[in-house]
DNA sequence: TTGGTCTATTCCGTGATGGAATGGCGGGAC
DNA sequence: GTCCCGCCATTCCATCACGGAATAGACCAA
């Protein structure tokens, strides 16, 4: 039986002096109200109302424990309403999870976008390109690259992460502008360590044939911004993320190259702990999310206001 | 399912971290723990604990969830203490409830002395000859004479309560002696008009012949000491509880009659409200009770220390 | 006296509940 | 690296607790 059903029950009972009338108020039948407050009597050991054939009145221990039990529906209101409101608006604590570039450069100004339309949000944005356990550091929402591997997890689609070949002008009037990726291998590459591990490059012919390119150079880096900026000294070749790239690439900092063959793009999508019963604070950041990953959304100015 | 139950269960679970071990100490199985905080979430619609493999952990909404169990748990188990703590102390007020002469010789005394063994009690003693419903009247305990009507009413067997038939010597001197119930027709009968009303005495003889007697007489009352004090006054002849009779009796203000024959005794109950979970109180007192009227309790001194 | 109302009780069908067993996952020991 | 252990989730199933309908009994009011 559920005892805080019955103390809620047996607080009418004793309001209404009836238990034909709380049991319709709160909605089952009579002897179902009269069985409940038995069974509270039951468990309790003691008798909480004297009956007559014309209603109820709290013994002198009942009225006792009619104070308590209302205190304790109060507090059990409360605790559920700080659940419910915690479940159903946008507010306290976001954690979100994120590698350390697309949280620099792209989620940041998308993260304080959010936050201005709602204030009672409060964000930490952990930028960590290492794999993290998200319920273990406490994490409400990732922002993945790639394909997914906990599939205990919930997953959202969120758009696509195109890659580009850059080089910086100076580099190319040096040492020549390759026209097919096999080239490359006369040039000196910047290789992205974490996913560039294996020094290939695999790109897609304009006509979806397949080239897994093998590349050398001697600057390997986990950090994408570093890999840019070498690229715009004129250190080499790099694939990176669009976005990495996209503003050296309007300033004409460097220019991309092979555009008939493309590298694989990755899936973004945001992760979050447990698939059922998801705070309001996630899904409505999600569902933001998705709206700002479309088109070219790399491209975009991604100003606070 | 018993909420208040889950919420015990799901606070032992946060505090150690593990659904196995908080089933073991609340004596549960384990799949049962899992399955009550998983109705809880259900009910809240929010999720309260993050699962591992090697553990739980709580959410930020279980986080505050879970502080606001502690109190209701906390309040749950003081209203339970307050219901157990009158459900086993003799303590409180009560009420008890008894016939004016009764109370006055019989009861009184008896009282003051049970509370002198039991400092903590308060006591209402109500005396009224009518009858009263004793739940109604909000009475723990009724001390009555003869037949129990009232049979949802509990009820202990205290005693008997033997009647005789007094009369004051100088009556006796001047209108005679009488040797048996039919010599009373020549009497003047001081009739009790609460249960003598038909004015009959229902003599039982030394043989176990029944002889139901009609009495006369110029003074009726309800009282029995009025009538008591009319018998000693020579007034005329009273049929009077042994109780009521006895100081006089001893003192030879008055003398019993036609000790061969008997009126029939009336038990004596102790009778309380709802047979079923009743307070330390009234049982402690009604067993009491039952230690005070073995024996010829009527002729006791009932002094108070 | 009769009718209305309220509680207590019985009977019964349903559905929730808890336990045992199983699976899966991950950490730690060796 | 491999094994082992502990922990959580899930499934299956038997049980039984629970609620509703109907009924009885008691009391009050008109």
């Amino acid at each position: 039986m559920d005892r805080i059903q019955a103390v809620r029950l047996f607080v009418r009972v004793v309001d209404l002096g009836s238990f034909s009338k709380a049991a319709a108020e709160l909605g089952v039948g009579q002897p179902a109200a009269t069985k409940q407050v038995a069974r509270l009597e039951a468990q309790l050991g003691a008798r909480l109302l004297h009956r007559t054939t014309r209603g109820v009145s709290p013994t002198e221990i009942g009225a006792l424990y009619y104070e308590k039990c209302k205190l304790i529906a109060h507090h059990v209101e409360e605790a559920e309403s700080v659940a419910t409101l915690l479940q159903t608006q946008v507010q306290g604590g976001l954690r979100i999870s994120t590698s350390v570039a697309f949280g620099r450069r792209v989620l940041a100004p998308l993260v304080m976008r959010f936050m201005r339309l709602n204030p009672q949000l409060q964000v930490d944005l952990s930028c960590d390109d290492r794999y993290v356990n998200l319920v273990e550091q406490g994490i409400d929402v990732a922002v993945r690259m790639g394909r997914l591997a906990d599939s205990t997890l919930g997953a959202r689609y969120l758009g696509m992460n195109p890659w580009v070949v850059v080089a910086a002008p100076g580099y190319l009037a040096q040492r020549g502008r390759p026209a097919t990726p096999r080239e490359l291998s006369a040039h000196d590459a910047l290789i992205y360590s974490t996913v560039q591990g294996d020094a290939r490059w695999p790109f897609t012919g304009p006509g979806g044939e397949a080239l897994s390119m093998p590349v050398r150079g001697a600057l390997r880096s986990n950090n994408l911004s570093a890999l840019l900026a070498a690229a715009r000294e004129g250190f080499g070749i790099a694939a990176l993320p669009r976005y990495v790239a996209e503003t050296s690439l309007r300033r004409g900092a460097v220019v991309s190259l092979l555009d008939d063959w493309t590298l694989p793009a990755q899936e973004i999508h945001a992760v979050y702990p447990s698939p059922r019963l998801v705070p309001a604070k996630v899904t409505r950041f999600i569902e933001w999310l998705q709206g700002q990953f479309n088109g070219e959304w790399w491209a975009r100015e991604e100003g606070v206001g």
